[in-house]
DNA sequence: ATATTTGCAAACTATTTGCAGTTGT
DNA sequence: ACAACTGCAAATAGTTTGCAAATAT
């Protein structure tokens, strides 16, 4: 059964504080606030274990590696900002795309994403923008590819 | 300037002949039946190449790794079997969906994928499926992560 | 002739796993 | 006590890159 320590719970938290899906790394960045020594092959298991206890659910979107985050309201999708790269909740939802499909196949789900520039970045130039370059989500990956990857 | 080689013809071919977005190794698979000795990374710098010349685009799905296609239909999306994991082009679009996002929000864009059964798989343990496991499409991953990408 | 391309191996990034030591219950 | 958990290092998978040999023009 499962332990209490202070890494799962330092985890925990750095992603029920977060106001949108973290990557693995920032999760680490977050959780060593609490736990220095904090290695990242405990997020990952922890992440895994936490995933699997229905505490937390991935975001998966295209190209990008898989982000976490609590799992709130059931279906619900995702905007990812060009600009600074970090991802938000969408809670709205077009419906029932099983229409769209081709002739003969079945739908029974559907992911979407939604691309542009969140509030923070559509403001001008404007000096107000408080959000450091750090905080941003960003992580690598060419236009081409990415992230992604492996199995 | 490009030169034409065996490996860049027998790469581009495998696409055009291929009715799905392919993953890289299913690129270099189909490639090698024209070139035996072609090497993956050649397939990796040939797909780079032929994407930023605009012959190819690469298909990006959540959690999985990029897939690429012949540059054709502008805006698409695409369908995943959720048995063979195969991927296919979905010509129909629900339209602006910018309504979605949050308040301040802008949208430009949008990837939309549906999960369900393909033609051939939804049809019941019929032994008139002709399509072999090796030709899937499908590639290692377990449910929470996948793939990844570089930077 | 010569600049591009290729194959191979090494390097890289993201993620997973083996293992011995640490810790929660 | 002792099974679960942790940190570290090694292992994987996908992708990229350096380099000498091969090749298109």
């Amino acid at each position: 059964m499962e332990r209490n320590t202070r890494q799962r719970s330092a985890i925990r938290d750095a992603i029920a504080q977060a106001d949108r899906p973290l990557l693995p790394q920032e999760v680490l960045e977050a959780a060593q606030h609490d736990v220095p020594g904090l290695g990242i092959a405990t997020v990952y298991r922890n992440l895994k274990a936490l995933v699997q206890e229905g505490e937390l659910q991935p975001v998966n979107l295209p190209g990008e590696n898989p982000r976490f985050e609590l799992v709130g309201h059931q279906h619900h999708h995702h905007f990812q900002c060009r600009q600074c790269q970090r991802v938000f909740d969408v809670h709205a939802c077009p419906g029932d795309l099983g229409r769209l499909a081709p002739q003969g196949f079945t739908v029974d789900d559907h992911d979407l994403t939604l691309y542009g520039r969140c509030k923070d970045c559509v403001a001008p130039a404007d000096k107000s923008v408080k959000r450091k370059a750090s905080d941003s989500g960003t992580h690598n990956h060419a236009s081409t590819h990415t992230h992604r990857h492996r199995s």
